[in-house]
DNA sequence: TGAGTGATTGACT
DNA sequence: GTCAATCACTCAT
């Protein structure tokens, strides 16, 4: 996994055949990761791109931390950082398909469709319990909140990435084919 | 010091 | 399809 991780569009790539688990006070909750965004330093669209901030610290950490933000003012996004360290690299993680806790998963979001779960990148992070407190921790120690290798998925489709305004043509969104989790098609 | 913008979502027309 | 919610940061006074 180090070593995939080295490059943000490799590491986009890669994660795809990841499951993100968080362990909550109130029981488990996995999904597998179906929808990604690569993020480089030299890319206008990544907040890293303007250099380091106390916002956007984590995203020049290590690799394999999370780098959580808020933006319009009321969602918060999870990243995966990408190294090496000091580049400004990260993976979006936009959509995950639900696993184990759905039960808990329907309690955060305050919806009962399993479809409408965890199909956006904001959403994902709200049905997981991730919160700021989540910000910077390495998710390959086994901590609370991991990263664990299940199967490659079969079909793999690349194309641009979404709601960006800059630099939008880079092909840097991942997703599995056909999958129902996935956020757009 | 203040206006503008954003890796979004959900409610409403 | 349109629009409000409302915070951190950037860029321009």
């Amino acid at each position: 996994m180090q070593n995939d991780l080295q490059d943000a569009v490799v590491a986009a790539r890669k994660l795809l055949g990841y499951i993100l688990v968080h362990d909550t006070p109130t029981g488990l909750v996995t999904g597998r990761i179906v929808e990604t965004e690569a993020y480089t330093a030299d890319d206008a669209a990544s907040h890293s791109s303007r250099g380091k901030t106390a916002r956007t610290a984590a995203m020049f950490g290590p690799p394999g931390h999370a780098y959580i933000y808020f933006t319009y003012g009321m969602h918060y996004c999870f990243n995966v950082v990408t190294g090496p360290a000091g580049q400004g690299q990260g993976v979006l993680i936009r959509a995950l398909e639900p696993l184990e806790g759905m039960e808990i998963m329907k309690q955060n979001r305050g919806v009962s469709e399993l479809h409408s779960l965890t199909n956006g990148p904001a959403k994902l992070v709200q049905a997981l319990g991730i919160t700021k407190a989540d910000y910077g921790v390495n998710l390959l120690d086994g901590g609370r909140l991991r990263l664990e290798l299940s199967q490659v998925p079969a079909q793999v489709t690349q194309t641009t990435r979404v709601g960006i305004t800059k630099d939008i043509d880079r092909p840097w969104r991942f997703y599995v084919t056909n999958n129902p989790f996935v956020s757009r098609f």
